[in-house]
DNA sequence: GGAGAATCTGACGTAAAGGGCAATTTTACG
DNA sequence: CGTAAAATTGCCCTTTACGTCAGATTCTCC
């Protein structure tokens, strides 16, 4: 009977900035367990499960999904040399590693496209006359990509759609 | 009657990677319109959607929620000045540059924890140790995060929940 | 032992952007 | 005209990570 200190879920949900809702969820994926205990009795958790859910966190702030997690851990199970773990989870990092530096990228792209964007807008004083007839003298003609899918003699698109005016 | 050409649900389907079931949501939402028809009959689109569509694309890429791109319709229909659509539209992108830069920022942080914690896979032997014993040898004591909130004594985190063995 | 706080279980709800039937109709083509 | 392809409406389903009750029970503290 060591009288080993444990946690309520309220005290983790503090200590971790979560709701007890997540925690039991989380145990209810298999990620964290309690104590045993009887029916109704509050949960009572080791202080392991402080590691538990530190390493939850980071697992997810590095996009593991909550399953994947949980994978890692029921490998984790069958693997007391952690050999395995240790790969397993160093692909998934490599994996994350690389769909970040094309998310980069992307973001790079994105950010610099918006740029373009909001410089445009500033610029083009008939905004409705674009794309259309305004297209003749945009400067950014060649950069737009609107202009692609549009034929020479379209109009203006926003104002009323299939409308009264004829 | 100028027989002008109108696309059919599939043309525009095909023609921007989507399906017929994407198109008719989008036009629940208020995005789209069709030309008038009786119960029935199927839809017919204007040239103009075309544009629609393509912007409807651009602006999910940029991170608009359908939902906001519903709203910049809205506001351009009771603005044909198309004054505060631009004003509206640069902000909008405006705030969604700030928000990609902090991505950014947060991506290459993100970047250079996971190496870092691709490298320690590499190097750490005992992967289970850690948090643990390990800690006292650990060359990444100070960098880590997962020692702070561990006491000095705590044991692994992985085998064995509240398992049988004792 | 009693008040009040914390927690329990169970079930349903949420958001976003469509996906996937199914039964029926419309349209295009030869 | 007959068929086959394409569309129609309506409605429920999906995913993820919880939120949000509600009513009952348990814990803590005085």
């Amino acid at each position: 009977m060591t009288k080993r200190p444990s946690y309520r879920i309220g005290d983790l949900a503090r200590l971790f900035g979560i709701t007890p809702r997540a925690i039991r969820y989380y145990e209810e994926l298999g990620l964290l367990y309690s104590q045993d205990r009887n029916d109704g009795e509050h949960r009572r958790y080791p202080e392991r499960v402080v590691v538990r859910l530190k390493r939850i966190q980071q697992l997810k702030d590095y996009g593991l999904a909550l399953s994947e997690i949980a994978e890692l851990f029921e490998m984790a199970k069958l693997d007391r040399s952690g050999e395995s773990v240790r790969n397993q989870l160093a692909a998934k990092y490599r994996e994350r590693l690389a769909e970040a530096a094309r998310k980069r990228e992307a973001l790079d792209r994105y950010m610099d496209d918006l740029s373009w964007h909001i410089e445009q807008l500033e610029k083009v004083t008939d905004f409705f006359g674009c794309p259309g007839a305004a297209c003749e003298s945009c400067r950014w003609f060649e950069r737009c990509d609107v202009r692609l899918v549009v034929s020479r003699e379209d109009r203006l698109d926003s104002p009323e759609p299939g409308s009264e005016r004829r």
